[in-house]
DNA sequence: CGGTTTTGACCAGCGC
DNA sequence: GCGCTGGTCAAAACCG
């Protein structure tokens, strides 16, 4: 698999375990895929509420397709199911709730952890804004049988909590994302977060070790403009650099947010 | 400085 | 016992 699509991946992980920093977000907000990405916010403070004429709709348009990259996949899903799957563990081949549902009777897929889990099917957007605890991310492993590695997250809003995480890409459905609950907290749910530091780190960032070629060569965008297209060129070139930051792509967008309106 | 993410290494359960 | 696999640890790097 690319780098960029690893990238992308674990970028659409982090959008479903960081959920809504922010809860005093407008609830209007949360609904938007893309209002909810963060680079995006981060850049807007209300500034990117693009206009609904013509003309500005293709500049959004054109930035939006320039920003695709950044932001998650959202396949339109339906509300996020929630499979409750005691005293077993939540097979690999087994993805979909159905299967969920057969696997608890299958005792040969019984797996060391037993404890009582809760399965959560969500989409990206969902996983923005549907969870508001905080998770510290521990490790990531590569799930046999689907292309997409598994994250594993632990609460830090306490500690001692037992709480823990898994949220891995449905190999079915990569616009859903499966959400694994182990344990439960054992304390009230935060009101904030305790530090944002490292919380807005990008997923773009080129692992320290281990770098593979980027693949990511397609011409995603069709820039209308030379500046867009120069961007463009930019990331595709950078695509294995630390440039591959979102800050630094946000300060690039509103450059050409400023030249384009 | 205190938090997070990344990632290789390690450990343990399971099937053969 | 051995190999495979999933889950966790921990050091380094990163971020606000």
């Amino acid at each position: 698999m690319s780098e960029f699509a690893c990238c992308m991946e674990d970028w659409d992980l982090q959008a479903v375990v960081r959920g809504c920093i922010n809860i005093e977000a407008p609830t209007g907000i949360l609904g938007d895929p893309k209002s909810c990405f963060p680079p995006m916010n981060a850049v807007e403070d209300g500034a990117l509420s693009f206009p609904e004429n013509s003309e500005t709709t293709t500049v959004s348009d054109k930035l939006e397709m320039l920003y695709k990259p950044f932001y998650p996949v959202l396949n339109p899903v339906n509300s996020s199911q929630t499979i409750l799957a005691s005293s077993i563990s939540a097979p690999k081949e087994l993805k979909e709730p159905d299967q969920i549902k057969q696997s608890i009777k299958s005792p040969k897929l019984r797996r060391k952890n037993q404890q009582k889990r809760v399965v959560q099917y969500v989409t990206a957007a969902e996983g923005f804004c549907s969870d508001m605890w905080a998770w510290r991310k521990y490790g990531q492993k590569p799930i046999k049988g689907s292309p997409y590695p598994r994250s594993y997250y632990r609460c830090s809003s306490s500690k001692g909590c037992p709480a823990r995480k898994q949220v891995e890409r449905s190999p079915l459905d990569p616009g859903v994302f499966i959400v694994t609950y182990t344990s439960e907290h054992n304390h009230s749910r935060p009101t904030r977060r305790n530090s944002l530091a490292g919380s807005t780190r990008s997923n773009l960032t080129t692992p320290r070790k281990k770098t593979k070629s980027s693949q990511y060569s397609s011409k995603v965008l069709s820039p209308t403009t030379p500046l867009m297209a120069s961007i463009e060129d930019e990331f595709v070139q950078n695509a294995s650099l630390k440039k591959r930051n979102s800050k630094y792509w946000c300060k690039k967008l509103i450059k050409v947010m400023e030249f384009l309106i």
